[in-house]
Order: structure tokens, then C-alpha cells, then sequence
DNA sequence: CTGAATCCCCTGCGATACTG
DNA sequence: CAGTATCGCAGGGGATTCAG
């Protein structure tokens, strides 16, 4: 019955690949507004939704939680009274600094036409 | 009446801002890898599918032809007897090489956790 | 050879409301 | 303050087929 078994369904590029590696980092809608936000010093919850108005806390949650088990920000309690989150970029997440920085660059130039 | 106007819909993060500018370039999928091809030189259509197996034609084309828009790319027609099209890197198109060295860059320090 | 046209599924993201 | 839960839509992208 025409029974498909289910196509590759690869809707990424080969993981393993150093650029397509990179790419799921950064990636995801406003995650390089995250990092460039943090590229600037730690950054709490609402300081990091303040930075970028329109991003949802839903995503914004998500962004961070994936940057955090890929090792590219640090999640770092603070046990106030009222709750506080401060994020900030690992020594890996500085490393994509620069990147973010070449895009911006290219950013600039694209805009100039 | 509650009516809220806004609901902006903004999928994307505000136009005019550089990053999100150059992230819409290269941003699509396989699209970075297209570019990574074609640094090596101008290439035709289908060394492009040899080059990146997995992508379909209409993907390839959308890139391309979204590419050509943004003045990233060049797209030769060649008026031979079987059609053959060459794409090249503009000047611009070669300004985010850089940036997608940064990238794949970043992508070798990631894969090395 | 280089695409254009179709179909269709899946995920990502936005909005809103609720909790510790 | 810092999230979580739920819902829903739109659009991106895969497969396949047709055309100049």
C-alpha cells in the first residue's frame, strides 16, 4: 500500500559539519541578539528582555536553555529574595563573538546598498 | 474594546538592524554552505548539487535566486546548447566569506567538546 | 541542463495566561 | 523575578514531477 517508509526527512544539513555545527548554535530567531546583548557583560532575565523588547519570555527561556547545554553561556543563580538569573558567555561563547561580529560587519555593508 | 492593534508579527527580529540583516542572507538553510562553494570560484548549477548532494533544486534555487537579489551573487547564463548557468561571488558576496569562516570556525571548537 | 510547479508535513515562533 | 504551559498559525523546506 504504498507504504513510504518515511524519506531521509533530513531537514539539516549533516550534522558534523563544522558550519552546520555553528549555524545550530546560532541559529535560532534572536540568538545572536542574546549573545551580542551578553558580549557586553553578564546579563539577567529581564535585562536580556528589556535588550530585545520583542522576544517572548518563551523563547527567550529557550534560546538561553540551549546555550547552556551547548556550553556557550553560563546560568548562574542568585538566591535573593527575589529570584535573580544572571547569564553571561562561557570562554566558548566569546569565542563566537567574533562570528557575530564578521556578520555584523557584513550587516553594515549590506544595509549601505 | 480591548482592541489591540499591535500584534505586531514580527517573526523576525527588527529589519534595519545589521545582524538581522546579514542573518537573512545567510540564514536560510543550506545557504551557507552555497556560499562556502562558491568561494573556492564560480561554480554551475548542478556542480552546486554535487558540491551539497542533500539539497533539493527548489531549495538551490531559492537561495540562489535570493542571493542574486541581495547582490551576493552572479548569475551568468551561458547560451550553449545544453543551458548552462555559472554562479560566481559579487564583491559584496565575498565580504561575508570572512564571516562564514568566523563560523565554521567557531563550528570546529564546538565539535571538539 | 536548469529550473518551475505542486503538494504536504513539521517545526518554530508568537501570544497569552499561570506559578513558585 | 523568572520562568512554565498551552494553543495556534505560517512558512520553510523536503519530495516529486513537469517544462524550455
Amino acid at each position: 500500500m504504498a507504504l513510504k517508509i518515511r524519506k531521509n526527512r533530513s531537514p539539516e544539513p549533516p550534522p558534523g559539519c563544522p558550519l552546520t555545527e555553528c549555524m545550530s548554535v546560532i541559529g535560532g530567531a534572536w540568538t545572536p541578539n542574546v549573545i551580542w546583548s551578553l558580549r557586553a557583560g553578564p546579563r539577567r532575565f529581564s535585562e536580556l528582555r528589556l535588550d530585545i523588547p520583542p522576544v517572548s519570555p518563551k523563547v527567550l527561556t529557550m534560546r538561553l536553555r540551549g546555550l547552556e547545554e551547548k556550553g556557550v553561556v553560563n546560568r548562574k543563580v542568585r538566591p535573593t529574595s527575589p529570584p535573580s538569573v544572571e547569564y553571561s558567555l562561557t570562554a566558548l561563547g566569546e569565542e563566537l563573538v567574533p562570528a557575530i561580529e564578521a556578520i555584523v560587519a557584513v550587516g553594515h555593508k549590506i544595509k549601505q546598498r
